[in-house]
DNA sequence: ATGGACATGTAATTTGTTACATGATTGC
DNA sequence: GCAATCATGTAACAAATTACATGTCCAT
């Protein structure tokens, strides 16, 4: 198969890893300063993870704290009466922070995954109106744009606080690759009008030259 | 819940839309001239729609093709004796011509999702060794470059051939992307290292004011 | 008193992966 | 003859989502 997966995963013993990233994430999210609720861990994965990783589903937050607990990555404790709701805290454990610093210090990263709808679209454009796909690169121009606010936001929010400086580093990272998303829509929208105004500027010069007719199984391209 | 997250899928009844997204994937796949294999399919996907949208396992590609075919989108024929190799290859229909279009045009593109474990590392970087997460950085840039290569090669391919520019838009943003990629790599590197070697050369200017304390559940940022 | 944010969880389902099993054909 | 590629599929499982259920606290 062409594309390299993943590491084939030894099929015997639970190494440092043997948790999937969504685990580590959430562990990441506990291993900064102070213990948190995993209502709290969502809001912050909303603001501020998911500009760079992807944010999980509540429920799926509660599960992960349940198994890092289980592991002893995590301890947790309720609310005593002096608090006014009940809820449960989370802190990370000496155990935690050393698989994590583990998992962090490990060989294999792994490539990064895009998906993006409306390139898919795009991709499919010959069986779309020209108009209404110009139209939706638009809302994505306009989308990006609210999230470039939103991460400058938690950037912000980051800046000034010590032993913080890794999570600036990554919504920096965030700021300018939205920056770039912006400039890559924009640049996506000249080659869409080129296609119906082939007029010389956009160097659409494609003449029309050894016009193979697409054969059968083109083979991949 | 602070991030909108998609449309709220109603209760009843099989809109137009009701796939996943890898379906309409792989019915696009379809969509250009010409029939192929399940196997020819994820050659191809591994070979280009992977820059923007992501492959799919190959046993979920025959998994999707057997779903189309139920849903009267795509027709399967096995190969006779005349061909060599006993395969199934598969063609699209009109009714899924038809229900592809409807589905491009669709409302709702949704955010692209980005799930870079580089940047989870970066981010947990108070928990790494500074060389170590640099070194990362660099493996990013070493695979990032061999990608560009890749695309541009996909491009080339697609290049020239009639009814394949919106192929060759999508490829196109998909080269622009990775190069993007590669300077926001660089630039993060910078970042990294005006972490150690605070000289004012990299405007890492931040004057220690307002030192807070991290104070107990900090608000997410 | 009502709606919204806070807070936690379960159950059903979907999506997608890996591992395995099988066999034909092609090029060396 | 042997390895690589072509080709198709099943089964077990893992990951992750949505829908649902429940209840509290706070502001208007």
């Amino acid at each position: 198969m062409a594309a390299p997966r993943s590491a084939p995963r030894s099929t015997s013993s639970q190494q440092p890893d043997e948790l999937p990233p969504t685990a580590w994430a959430v562990l990441g999210l506990l291993s900064f300063p102070g213990e948190r609720t995993g209502y709290e861990l969502k809001k912050w994965a909303d603001a501020s993870l998911r500009f760079f990783y992807w944010s999980p589903a509540i429920s799926q937050i509660y599960a992960e704290l349940r198994r890092l607990e289980g592991l002893g990555y995590a301890t947790s404790r309720r609310s005593g009466p002096e608090e006014p709701r009940t809820k449960r805290t989370y802190a990370i454990t000496e155990a935690g922070r050393a698989a994590l610093a583990g998992w962090a210090g490990g060989a294999d990263v792994g490539p990064p995954v895009l998906k993006h709808p409306l390139l898919l679209r795009v991709w499919l454009g010959h069986l779309a109106d020209p108009d209404g796909l110009r139209e939706q690169v638009n809302e994505h121009i306009a989308r990006t744009r609210a999230e470039l606010a939103q991460v400058r936001e938690a950037l912000a929010r980051a800046e000034g606080l010590e032993s913080w400086s890794h999570p600036q580093i990554a919504l920096r990272w965030s700021v300018r690759r939205l920056e770039s998303e912006l400039s890559l829509a924009e640049a996506m929208l000249d080659d869409l009008t080129g296609l119906c105004d082939p007029s010389g500027l956009t160097d659409n010069t494609a003449p029309t030259a050894s016009g193979q007719p697409p054969e059968d199984s083109p083979t991949h391209g």
